[in-house]
DNA sequence: CTCCGTGCAAATACTTTGCAAAGCG
DNA sequence: CGCTTTGCAAAGTATTTGCACGGAG
């Protein structure tokens, strides 16, 4: 079977439906998702692979929403909105790049720390949801 | 026994040791130190006080750290750091209020949302923590 | 043959919940 | 009394892991 980047066709498969969906899918999204096309996968393998491709810095984790995890194929700095009624998970375009690595050294300094990276989630009420 | 705000008692002490700490506790963290003084505390009612602490919005989460959830009884808006080596959780001040009330409406202007809060954290190494 | 990836099921980890008893006004 | 809070244990949910097998080089 084809494999992109020396990928097992089921990592690949994963990394695709995350690249190819905007819904921050969790784990268990991911798997109903694959089922029908590749009945032998299992969720242990999801588990499994998310993880290999968050330690390959290819996919990242939005959070914990709702107690599960979600997550994200799109590595570039952005924040995210989160509903907290249907806990739907939507990218917001980086209105002003607040967070360079100026910002981060200021901030490292002054706390005593250093920072790496940050995560920017808004939380409220989406527009599919009533008000 | 003593209760403010007529908490309880034992919501009383959670609550307490809440607002007393600056380690933004674990509920694992929070029963351990309780149980000493309160020797038939149960887990189950840490769980269901935090949760009672929450809905008052007097307490809030500060998100799920390492699997656990950890809460803040400072209720006012401030960025945390997190380590990704010890997890400790650190207050970061404000640096500039970049979240007024305007911001929220352009950003749910401009994504079809109605923003309610959010929630920045900035992930690094701590001090304590070798490099 | 060796290594990596995987199914499967069991094990873990964290959190919630049902219920009866206790506490408090 | 009537409503709230709680201990305890069981249940629930999400995630990780041990193990043996299977395919690719």
């Amino acid at each position: 079977m084809k494999q992109k980047r020396n990928f097992s066709a089921k990592r690949e498969a994963i990394y695709d439906i995350l690249v190819s969906t905007k819904n921050h899918p969790s784990v268990e999204w991911i798997y109903q998702k694959l089922k029908p096309t590749i009945p032998d996968l299992s969720l242990g393998t999801v588990y499994r692979n998310l993880n290999v491709l968050k330690e390959m810095d290819i996919v990242k984790s939005v959070g914990v929403v709702n107690g599960q995890e979600r997550f994200d194929a799109d590595m570039s700095q952005h924040p995210h909105f989160i509903c907290k009624r249907c806990f739907c998970v939507i990218d917001i375009p980086v209105v002003k790049n607040f967070f360079d690595p100026n910002t981060y050294e200021y901030i490292s300094d002054k706390c005593n720390v250093k920072i790496q990276s940050h995560n920017l989630t808004f939380y409220g009420i989406c527009n599919s949801c009533p008000k």
